[in-house]
DNA sequence: GCCCTTTACGTAAACGTTTACATGATAGAA
DNA sequence: TTCTATCATGTAAACGTTTACGTAAAGGGC
């Protein structure tokens, strides 16, 4: 790679001269500039960036760290977040860890080694102490997707508890009362809130949540496939099953056809994320929608008035609230039933 | 951030001990090395890679240059490419081009400013001139996902002309004669390899091509739709469909449903890629597969290789073929229809 | 006890930038 | 013509590392 010397000599001038021809035109006569830009298209010069950050000591750089690349709930999250930044002209860097508190720790430092100058981290399992004591260090952190206690105002994220209110009241007023959950891990925090929303709504209508069934799946397909499996077979007539993201409600679905149990005639489910493929779906399935490239350009932009203090928009917003879409995944219950 | 120097006042010693009790420990005493250690971690030090990169002339760091970050096909690729990387200690840089010519090329200089050691390009709208001269150029780029003439040893990609024919040929053997394709951009030069194995196995099967009904839809979903509802009401007979893609399938089959033509009953449908979602469509989608993990794990390591001679791996295989996943989206033909 | 080797550590240069400051030339005012 | 202000450019230091080289102390062989 051609450096700013090798421009500096082919145009002979000083290295002072061409950094000054490529930050501040002006201060160059139009003679010189001339020089340098063609030395610079001669030798295919590119700017070190290290170097050069370096020297600024600034990247116009920020990190996110992510569980995975591969997922269509990332994918619209750090396409958020690079949409964010690319407006402010930074750039984004981003790291996979593979949904493990040390992967997440690792992805992290690996982050400020890099001398990005924010981070918009998805810490979903790092414990509660050891974030809070990061967050203290790094100020210029932001976590997304989840609700940190005393850093609010660093953190991005989903109204859980709201969401799983407004699940269940779409159900109950569809009539739904005998439910199942295909839960999350539940010791992460904000599904466990969106859990509480679910049965609070469940028991102010009346609902007995010892009547509730629930399977923490987690990640695991297979889980989630012997649990619904079991609903269906065994006697308890659930009628409304919640599943905390698409690709278990899918797997759900599967698992109903497979059966030959009708959705929503039989059985209405509910999604949550909202992601792309849930149209593709048969029946449609009516999910609860996460604004995740909003959520994410947020994040973004709270990470980067961290950096830039100066430049902070003072009214980011903190706290979504997801949507629901309703499509035809859930009916009306009784109507095949009673 | 605490830099090198920091640490080496709090513990009493050099930058040089300092360097060398992280770089090569054997090289202090026991004493010193622990001094050091608990002065770094007294600070949260942690090293400045761009400083680094800076003195050894090595990031260990490649770019990949994709469409986009939210999607199944890139986010498969992306995973390949940083778990070939990790492995090798290596660093991975995305930047998302938006699929134009301008992203692609601004993402891949952008990449080179920051000092990646080699690149993986999905420069897919690149006209074939520049991208050699481009590649002529850079002599560490691996181009994953096309091939480009004279320059075959640094592409890494699908063999299209054979899953062209492949799909061809399972289509043929369950009896179909009456085709349709969805086609993608027909400027993209791995597309038309595509589709000419597919005619070219039609052709051999006796199919007269001119009866053969194609749409160009590329990524207009709504053009997909109009194309498809087309042949599903025009009196052609269409039994076989081939999308080039699996969104386009997906697109295809709620067509189809909406229409009250059944899949496959009343015509068969193949599409491309092989990604996640294809599984929970109702029929499940049969469709070629592309080893996107293997075919962007090889592109990385032949990128690596290339960055550092010496271990390069003599034989990265580069030619990849799709595999078909036969599933429930496509049945003889005349059974419903003779 | 002396000399040589080994060992542990420090000094300083270099990587590619940016920029404060110095310098020399040009132009305008007298 | 001479002095000064202005302007274009050059010089050199600094950013945080690594490492060749230098140096001083310790250890071993006689």
């Amino acid at each position: 790679m051609a450096t700013i010397t090798d421009v500096a000599e082919k145009a002979g001038v000083s290295i002072a001269t061409v950094s000054r021809a490529m930050n501040n035109p002006a201060s160059v006569t139009g003679q010189t500039l001339k020089t340098v830009r063609d030395a610079m298209q001669a030798l295919n010069y590119r700017p070190n960036r290290s170097a050069q950050a370096l020297k600024l000591q600034s990247s116009r750089t920020v990190g996110a760290v992510l569980n995975t690349f591969n997922s269509p709930y990332f994918g619209e999250l750090i396409t958020g977040i690079d949409q964010a930044l690319r407006k402010k002209d930074f750039k984004t860097i981003a790291e996979a860890s593979h949904q493990t508190a040390e992967g997440q720790w690792a992805a992290w430092t690996s982050l400020m080694e890099r001398q990005c100058e924010a981070f918009v981290v998805h810490a979903d399992m790092i414990p509660l102490g050891q974030l809070q004591g990061m967050l203290e260090q790094s100020p210029t952190s932001v976590i997304v997707n989840r609700c940190v206690d005393g850093f609010e105002d660093r953190c991005v994220y989903l109204d859980n508890f709201s969401a799983g209110q407004r699940a269940a009241d779409h159900f109950l007023a569809m009539g739904h009362r005998h439910f199942a959950i295909l839960d999350g891990p539940g010791h992460l925090a904000e599904i466990a809130n969106r859990r509480s929303g679910f049965e609070d709504r469940l028991a102010q209508g009346g609902i007995d949540l010892t009547d509730v069934s629930v399977a923490e799946v987690g990640f695991d397909t297979r889980k989630t496939e012997d649990a619904v499996s079991q609903w269906l077979t065994g006697g308890n007539k659930v009628t409304a099953l919640f599943a905390y993201n698409d690709i278990m409600a899918a797997h759900a679905l599967s698992v109903c056809r497979a059966q030959g149990v009708r959705v929503p005639d039989d059985i209405s489910i509910m999604g949550f994320d909202g992601v792309e493929f849930t149209e593709f779906l048969t029946p449609k399935l009516t999910t609860m929608r996460q604004p995740l490239r909003r959520i994410g350009a947020a994040a973004a932009e709270l990470a980067h008035g961290l950096a830039r203090p100066d430049q902070m928009d003072p009214d980011i917003k903190r706290v979504f609230q997801a949507e629901l879409i309703e499509r035809d995944s859930i009916r009306t219950a009784g109507t095949s039933e009673r």
